[in-house]
RNA sequence: GAUGCAAGCCGAUUUGUCGCCGUCCCGUCUUUGGGCGGGAAGGAGGAAAGUCCGGGCAACAAAGAGCGCCAUACUUCCUAACGGGAAGGGCCCCACUCCUAUGAUGUGGGGUACAGAUAGUGCCACAGAAAACAAACCGCCGCGAAACGAUGUCUCGGGGUAAGGGUGAAAAGGUGGGGUAAGAGCCCACCGCUCCUACAGUGAUGCAGGAGGCAGGGUAAACCUUAUGGGUUGAAAGAUCAAAUAGGCUCCGGUCCAAGGGCUGCUCGUCCAAUCCCGAUCCGUCGGGAACCCGGAGUGGGUAGAUCGAUAGACCCUGCUUGCGAAGGCAGGGCUAGAUAAAUGACAAAUGGCUUUUGCCCUCGGGCAAAGGUUACAGAACCCGGCUUAUAGGCUUGCAUUUUUU
RNA sequence: GAUUCCGUAGCUCAGCUGGUAGAGCAAUACACUUUUAAUGUAUGGGUCCUGGGUUCGAGCCCCAGCGGGAUCA
C-alpha cells in the first residue's frame, strides 16, 4: 500500500485551484467543507488543505490542524480509487471550525468524505 | 536550609511504525529538462511572536537652499546605526546612621520622556474677595463726620495694610529678629533663587567667593521655540529565462488576369464589386509598385510557469588582551533550516522533571512504593542589531529577611 | 508581509483643544385596560478594553499591552 503524499499529489497550481473553486461540486461534513472536480488531464488525485486565518488565529494551531488533516488523508487516500480507479479528481478540504480537533476526531470524518466522493457520479 | 527580589542560563529524552523538505552519492529510464528507486548526514525559537525602532539590500527620484511634516531631547561614550546599551550627573522616594523635633551629611537600594515657562499665544473647572499687568471679603490700623450710655461704643465716608482667617491642587520667596499707626525684603541674619568670577572635571555638574532685595505660580505627554536627524517606497522590492493562444514589427513566396461578398445543401456556373502612388496614353485604358488577403520564416514586448534575489553573516564558540563598563583588537576552531497553496510531522509506548492522594519508614522534615494529573509560551517566510510582550518547569550567581547548627 | 481604524449602560452610538459620563431601544415598578400590546410617569443599571505615566484633575493627552474589524496581489 502506498502511504506517500508527495508534491505531485498536492494541488499547487493556481489555475487548477481557480478552476476547482469556480466549477467544483461541494458539500459540508462538519468540520469540513469539501470541493471536488474531475480532472481528466491529471495523472494522480490532487488534494489541497486549507485552514483559515480568520477561524484559527495562532499559526501553531493552524499547523496542528493541517498536519492532522494531511495524515488522515495520507492514510486513507486509497478509498478514492475503490470504485473507479482510473478517474482522477481535484479535491479541496477546508476546515471551517473555530475549535481544534484531535486526530481521533478528524480521521473518521475524512474516511467518510473520501468514500462519499468515490461513490459520487461526476457528470 | 526556606522565602522574596534582581540578573543570567536551559527549556524534555528515547524506541517502534508510517510520512514531509531541500542537499549529496549510487542505480535505472529518458524527449538530456528531468522522472523513478535506494542510501547518507541535516531540518524552527528564546522569544521564530508583536511589527515598536535602527541598518543592510533593491527600485525610483535628486543642482543648492528655505518652508512644511515626522521623530528625538541631562552629559560623555559604545555601535554600521538606533528612540537601543554602558558609565556618570541632577532630581524624587525608601531604609540605615547621626542629631533632634526639624533636619543634616554619609552609605545602600529603587525610580526618573530630565532642553526651553525671561520668545510668544492659550488654558487653570468648582470653591474663593482675588487664579496672574495681582487682589481688600472678614480682619488689623490711622484720619474725618454724626449719635450716645462719652477719652470709649457704634454707624457712615475716605484711606493705609498681604501679618492672621477662610477657599483651593496652587494665594506671589521661607524662618527668626528689627522696624511700624498697623504692616510690608521696608531693613538685617541664615536658607532658597538669579547673575558673575575662580578652581576641579572631556562634559553634565560640583564646590568656594562676590553681587542683586527678589523681578519670575503651574502646564510644552497644550500650541510652540531651539538643537539634531530623516529623499520616497518596501522582497507583493527587483533581476533573468519564457510554453500555448491572440496581437505588434521585419523578410520571403502567392494572389492582384482578381482578393472578397451574394445566389445554391455542395461543385460548376452566374451576379455584385477593384483603395492608394508612379509612369505612359488614342482618355477607353495599359504597365510597375504598395496596401488588403493567404501561406511560411524570423523577431520584440509579455501572461502562465521557472530560476535568481535567498541564506557565510556587523555569524557562533574558546582563549589572550585593552577598557570601570557597553564594547573593541588578536589568535584558533566551527558551518548551523531554506519552504513558496508554503516542509521540520502523525500515532503508540516508555523514561525524566513537577505535582496530588494513599500506604510504610523515620532524625518531623524528608525518603521509598503505588495510582492519577501535568509537561509551558509558541511555528522561520529576504537578512541582521535592539526593544516590548508571552512562557510549565529547572539551574547558577548576588542581595535582603528568617530558622537551625558550629 | 505592509497599512489603517475601533473598543463608553444588556444592544446601537454621542461625549467640543481635560473639569461630577449622556441619548434612543431594552429592563424594572406604577398608572391606563377585563387582560395583553401601545402610551404615559418614575427608577435602576458604567472597572469608559487592561496596566503604567503626565497633570491639582484623564473617557479625552503620552507609552506599553489585549481584543476586534477593514484595505493592499
Amino acid at each position: 500500500m502506498n502511504y506517500k503524499l508527495s508534491k505531485n499529489e498536492r494541488l499547487h497550481s493556481k489555475k487548477s485551484i481557480k478552476e476547482l473553486f469556480d466549477k467544483g461540486s461541494s458539500f459540508f461534513l462538519y468540520p469540513f467543507k469539501v470541493l471536488f472536480l474531475e480532472a481528466g488531464d491529471s495523472e494522480t488525485n490532487q488534494v489541497l488543505f486549507s485552514v483559515s486565518k480568520r477561524k484559527i488565529k495562532r499559526a501553531v494551531n493552524r499547523n496542528y490542524v493541517k498536519r492532522r488533516m494531511k495524515e488522515a488523508y495520507r492514510l486513507n487516500k486509497h478509498l478514492l480509487d475503490t470504485v473507479e480507479p482510473d478517474k482522477k479528481r481535484h479535491v479541496a478540504l477546508i476546515y471551517v471550525s473555530h475549535e481544534l480537533q484531535s486526530f481521533q476526531d478528524i480521521q473518521p470524518k475524512i474516511v467518510k468524505i473520501l468514500t462519499r466522493i468515490a461513490k459520487t457520479e461526476t457528470p
